[in-house]
DNA sequence: ATAATTTACTTAACCGTTTAAGTAAATAGC
DNA sequence: GCTATTTACTTAAACGGTTAAGTAAATTAT
């Protein structure tokens, strides 16, 4: 059974394609009758516009894409979420791309949507990019681009980011509030910008502190495995940290996986505050003091900005930073429970 | 600066478009050398095809679709994982979408797919999902469909499960052997052919243990906050279960916390075991007992069939199930730790 | 030397819509 | 009663590619 197209209901009806056309889109030019007609053959043989042609000929694809690291982030799936909620209402497909932190599958898409797929971005950086080529080629093309979290602060267009340095501040401070002396901060970029400013705040709180030991930027990349090894390094030294202030949330289950096998306790030998958006923290051994961002918001906010600019033609995004508040939650890992 | 296209082209190298589209695709019928300018010129210009042109002409996208209920579950996050591996490799696009369980989202994304925006799917249903009309329509249309886990057996296609009325066997019979006499089973949906398996298994469990106490057999919905309660109203019971197989993983959350609130111990005074596949198993307090699915690997087998179904034109998907064996780890949610 | 084939293209149709421009008939205006 | 406008369409040209069919020139075969 072929796909039923407008030129078989315009032959059935012996009516134009163009006719057909309008009627379904509730044109002035048809009579009421004809609209009819027409929507009643069109629902009776479940008539679905082809989405190449429609997409092909306006130019639009009433479709925007979320350029996403990972989704097994609890700090990514609820800013889909969010995204989600607000392409609902205004009636736009999103289609979800993973770049598995990959510098090379972030170009491989960004230059997709070249292609005119979709007619805006939503986007989150790669703790690997460093260079932003692929970003200005898509931004030169004029397609709205609007970063949140990780964003690309060379591109001049709108940003959501929350109060990274602030945050990196003070989930240091607490740590040194609660005695403190060795903190180490693990990071998975040294190009972000959320990171630089986490790991500035970070060293604004040791500076502030008089704390001795110069800071402790450890880098991790994206393989599990050697992460592990390397926190196993890091925690086995007689020097090691006291304190742990973990970027990222994955980070953190190496650290107390590493932790219970070293037999370090937490908060007693070692505490811990991690950027995460984790549901389950609370139920952690011990339960996990957090920075926790508003990442429902976060998306729905970018997703807002992204909107503005694809309905008005006149909206152009400038270079614009919406910071949102995150929130320091004190749990177990830092603080004794009773 | 407008998008370039082969017209541009063409009218630079003074060639018809059908010579660039050819000389772009290597075809025979063109010059070596006429191929090497014509590459030159797309490059140097940065030409990249309209997606839309390409696909409606052709009739085929080089798109898959996946439909998942959502994203922040280890199982499904794991399992696209397994899927973009493959997809990759075929040099196709992956477009993922969320129903966020709920069964109108579902039948909308799946109606659209009629529109050939995609070349095949891969699905896992909604929670909710207890008629399959939209299902039917789009294998009518005889777009590739495989479904994974969450499977509807109703339609004739390909299908990729865990054993899971084994498992639930096996949670419940390890929780019988751990001396519990009153078990709950924790299912998200009445409806779901995997829920249902899991409950068998359950109850052929009990029924071979000759469990005095009849099935508790809890279905949780899609609110959180209405889940939570009506956990806390099942454990502040005096009779409450003394053992807890949980389908799915975000309803653990919930058990631990009341758990907490009501300071009832595990595994002490309550045991439980979840389907699960989060990498914080380990480290919650005290660690989670799980059936644990080979994520990854579903979703590479599901995405291999399905792409057979795209390459061979001949072949057809026919009703086959493929199971795949989920494991039992044991931890300290059912078993006291030293 | 002539016919047959190959080479390297071009022309034009097509994919399934949308939409600007055109048109005949009906209605309104004066 | 004649022009102006409105109504309800149709025609045809896009959108940006792909591809079957056609063709002139060059090469090969006989």
């Amino acid at each position: 059974m072929d796909n039923i197209t407008l030129k078989m209901l315009a032959k059935e009806l012996n009516l134009s394609t163009a006719a057909i056309s309008k009627a379904l889109r509730d044109s002035h030019e048809i009579s009421t009758h004809t609209k009819q007609r027409v929507q009643e053959l069109a629902s009776r043989l479940n008539y679905i516009p082809n989405a190449y042609a429609g997409s092909l000929r306006r130019r639009k694809s009433k479709t925007i894409a979320v350029v996403l690291p990972e989704v097994a982030d609890s700090f990514f799936s609820l800013a889909i979420n969010g995204i989600e909620a607000i392409a609902e209402q205004k009636g736009y497909h999103v289609l979800i791309y993973l770049t598995h932190e990959n510098f090379s599958r972030e170009q491989a898409i960004l230059k997709d949507f070249q292609s005119g797929r979709v007619d805006g971005v939503l986007m989150s950086l790669t703790a690997e990019t460093a260079s932003y080529q692929h970003v200005c080629d898509l931004h030169a093309k004029e397609i709205p681009l609007v970063f949140f979290d990780r964003v690309c602060e060379e591109i001049n267009t709108a940003k959501i980011t929350t109060d990274d340095f602030e945050s990196g501040y003070k989930a240091t401070q607490h740590l040194i509030d609660c005695g403190c002396k060795k903190i180490a901060l693990l990071s998975i970029s040294n190009y972000l910008a959320i990171s630089n400013k986490r790991l500035e705040g970070y060293r604004q709180a040791l500076k502030d502190n008089t704390i001795k030991n110069s800071p402790i930027n450890i880098y991790c990349g994206n393989d599990n495995a050697i992460n592990y090894r390397f926190i196993q390094r890091i925690l086995n030294d007689t020097e090691r940290p006291d304190g742990i202030v973990a970027t990222v949330e994955k980070l953190t289950t190496d650290v107390y996986l590493v932790c219970k096998e070293l037999q370090i306790s937490i908060p007693q030998d070692l505490k811990i505050v991690s950027f995460s958006n984790l549901s389950s923290a609370d139920i952690l051994n011990p339960s996990l003091t957090t920075i926790t961002q508003p990442a429902f918001e976060m998306g729905k906010a970018a997703a807002v900005i992204l909107f503005k600019a694809l309905e008005k033609k006149s909206f152009t995004l400038r270079d614009e930073n919406y910071t949102m508040p995150s929130e320091l939650i004190i749990r177990g890992s830092t603080v004794l429970q009773k």
